[in-house]
DNA sequence: ATAATCTGGTTGTCAGACAGATTTCACAAC
DNA sequence: GTTGTGAAATCTGTCTGACAACCAGATTAT
């Protein structure tokens, strides 16, 4: 039998096993959203190591935006905000193609499966979110900034139909590593036009509360989206620097 | 009316500060892809902060996936890769409350999506691997934790061969969220058995190249796990929360 | 009761030290 | 000229100790 799934050689820093351990502990909830972490000495010697170490390891949290710590009062971890998280990333995300057709396929995925669960769960609050955001759209279909944030919006509004708090987070996730790609979408102005046609078939199919239409409305629109996306991406030649 | 926009303020630490500096240079193209960064001991002189501070700073960048340090070698700008896409899925999951139901849900289409994308791109090496897997867990069905293991493996290698890097990290961080539940269905010894098969379902179909089979196989799998340890879970009266 | 002050613990930052890894480079061997 | 070798210089990984700034709660003074 051969020995091809050994082990991934764990050879790794101290310091990043140390923050592997700390998000192990958190996921396991030891330490959840709120709650403050012990001081850096005893983490110190609790995991044996040299407060350097646990140092270097917290404040790799910090930066990432799991972790908040106040001067002489301690480590807290930090409740969910998918906003600062992302903001960790916005300076990694010099893009290759390849990059985008993953990011792509795993959004396909999750925000058809968001559309079908928000068909089958939505309520008139809902809705109405969803319908106002399309209605910003289509009023601020010459101002690019506005018009994202509102594309933004109604995507994030399905998702919270669907009243799970990790699809939520997931789009949440998908949803502001996207906008640091579309602006450049939307040098081509047919891009909004279609946009909001798309969009407009999801809410129906949504409205409806037919589950496979959505799925398929949802499905077409990001494909067709990243489309245009890497049409215009192509044009420009750009090697995909600067965000 | 409440003077609501008083405190930017913005106030931080040196570490933090350093990390802005650091990124700035990157996107601002001083230090590219694949090039190397000065010494922490140039660096600490250059900004004119002591090595710990840089070093803290280093170490964040190295935890996002931006960097690369070899001991002795330096410090490396990495290629932009999935990774740093990856991290901001794991990082918002950390985070998110988990109940059992919504991570179900979440699991069930992240893994279908898997087992979809599995069948149709897998190679000859994925499927020895994921036999090896599933021979491994009938050879410990005996040992609970070698079986959750195996079981464990079963999963990452059907996402591996998705060959999609930002599906393998999200499959492996709900995998260890999962996990954490999981030892208590195993006190039903019938569990194991039922998972034994179904595993054999999911081979099957990815090995046939069945796309639709495939994600009902899964589907069906994941559902059914669920609903095991949840009987367990009622039985034992633990109310089905956090673990 | 309120305000001022003290106090112990905690983070932020620095400097120095040493082990182990890596690169460099001169030098020898073919 | 190319290749192999080995020592030196350099670098990161990690620990320890130190001190200032800071925060929260207890104590004291008003």
């Amino acid at each position: 039998m051969p020995q091809d799934n050994i082990r991934p050689v764990g050879r790794t820093t101290l310091t990043q096993a140390i923050v592997n351990e700390i998000t192990d502990l958190m996921m396991k909830g030891v330490w959840r959203p709120g709650s403050a972490l012990p001081s850096e000495k005893e983490l110190a010697a609790s995991f044996g190591v040299g407060r350097s170490t646990i140092r270097e390891a917290l404040q790799s949290l910090v930066t990432i935006g799991v972790l908040e710590t106040r001067a002489g009062g301690g480590a807290w971890v930090r409740e969910p905000n998918s906003q600062l998280l992302s903001g960790a990333f916005r300076w990694g995300l010099l893009l290759s193609p390849h990059n985008l057709q993953d990011l792509t396929e795993v959004r396909t995925s999750v925000e058809s499966e968001c559309a079908r669960l928000a068909a089958e769960r939505r309520d008139e609050a809902d809705i109405r979110r969803i319908e106002e955001s399309l209605e910003c759209m289509r009023r601020h279909r010459a101002d690019d900034p506005s018009f994202m944030e509102w594309d933004n919006r109604f995507h994030q509004h399905i998702a919270q139909a669907t009243k799970n708090e990790i699809f939520i987070n997931l789009a949440g996730t998908i949803q502001s590593i996207v906008r640091l790609w579309y602006p450049r979408a939307y040098r081509n102005p047919e891009t909004k036009e279609r946009a909001i046609e798309e969009h407009e078939a999801i809410l129906a199919a949504i409205r409806s509360g037919d589950p496979s239409s959505s799925i398929m409305a949802m499905r077409f629109h990001v494909i067709e989206a990243a489309n245009r996306l890497n049409r215009v991406l192509r044009e420009h030649t750009e090697t995909g620097k600067e965000p």
